[in-house]
DNA sequence: ATTATCTATAGATCTATAGATAATGC
DNA sequence: ATTATCTATAGATCTATAGATAATGC
């Protein structure tokens, strides 16, 4: 009955958050309760509470892994150059991340009205998130892929990047619903790729330009409908 | 104890419609049963679902309200040259309407879960929305305001343009969270302007710069923290 | 001894309906 | 007669805890 990990036979505490996550990925954190969490590991309420005090420090937790995560993927190298490529990369592990814990962001307000510290830590992990665009955009100035641009500029343009990047997977969920195949698939969120792509190609440098139209072709999005 | 609108007495019905828009928005869908809707009215829950079947039946109302506002904002003039004017005045137009609706998007993958017929007209209206942004910009190519550029791109542009504006809301709501005075107000709302505005910038043509970021200066937003 | 787990349940909602009663429109 | 409203309530959850029991670690 253990589940196994790593060789090593997971403490329940682990258990109960990972099948919190997948449940939470599949269903919706609104239609997953505590109930159907003890269930689906075929544990009593009374045993999942001895381990949490309630569902927000469930989630809490997984925060705590998502943004340990996506802060990993985000460090960024020492201080060679950065390519294009390298952006791409960046861009491939968020989603990977966003993919993994794609609950968080479909009902993100009322959980952090839920939950003060969730606020105030997320609060500070989209500012660092935000930093991190920043910085890359800059990086890439720097070794001349992107164009020179105010400070102002850069610091909006990461904003819509951030935006495109986190809601993507919300406006895949909400323009395919309706079709026969509503399921949507890690690849096809990285079609927000796309997305990112075509915000920056204004400003990428001659140079560059027909390296970076090769790429957003690998990303384009099957067609809808 | 009746409501009067415009000279009116207003039927139960749209008075019940409207108490849930102001809970809604107030409180958050997922915090609103029919019993506070109900109590909000002091109107027995009885009489409430003589008047709707569910609270399912009251929000797909009030997103053909929705609709019925944007796609009348959405309507674009004759053949007359369209500035960047006019383009601003659609997007105030458009925050205006995502305002008075604002608890929509906050829920909107819920809601499309439980609702086929809103599911499916939520679709339409999203592709009906992106077409009026493609053809506003057409139009701006059309009188010299943007560059020439490919059908791809504006498609692609117009995708950037919706993400923004439909959750620059959400990204309010939790990047401001946690602060002390965390009420969003309608005025806050419209800095999306500016960011749809820097989306722009790269493609506005040279002799409408000047007047393109004098106008964007208008809609910065106060900076946080 | 301490930690982990289960059983059972109180208390709080919420949804949705049945059936009675009141108000309204010809 | 028809439409609108209220009262009362069944049935379904869900959260969270108390208290008993089992398993584990020195």
């Amino acid at each position: 009955m253990s589940v196994r990990f790593k060789w090593v036979v997971m403490k329940t505490k682990d258990k109960i958050i990972l099948a919190s996550l997948d449940l939470f990925n599949e269903k919706g954190e609104r239609n997953v309760t505590t109930n159907h969490i003890a269930a689906h590991l075929n544990m009593s309420p009374g045993n999942l509470y001895y381990h949490f005090r309630n569902k927000t420090d469930i989630i809490y937790e997984i925060f705590l892994q998502y943004e340990m995560l996506v802060d990993h993927y985000l460090r960024l190298p020492s201080n060679s150059d950065l390519t294009i490529e390298h952006m791409v990369f960046y861009l491939e592990s968020v989603f990977d991340g966003l993919w993994s814990y794609r609950f968080f962001h479909r009902d993100l307000e009322y959980l952090l009205d839920c939950d003060q510290r969730l606020r105030r830590d997320y609060r500070e992990f989209t500012m660092r998130c935000m930093q991190s665009i920043v910085t890359i955009l800059k990086r890439l100035q720097k070794s001349g892929v992107i164009v020179p641009m105010e400070d102002d500029f850069v610091s909006a343009m990461a904003l819509n990047v951030w935006l495109a990047i986190t809601n993507w997977m919300a406006f895949l969920k909400t323009a395919h619903a309706g079709e026969e195949n509503n399921v949507i698939t890690k690849d096809m969120l990285k079609s927000g790729i796309y997305q990112v792509i075509i915000l920056e190609l204004p400003y990428i440098a001659e140079g560059h330009k027909d390296k970076v139209l090769t790429l957003k072709e690998k990303y384009r999005p099957q067609p809808f409908v």
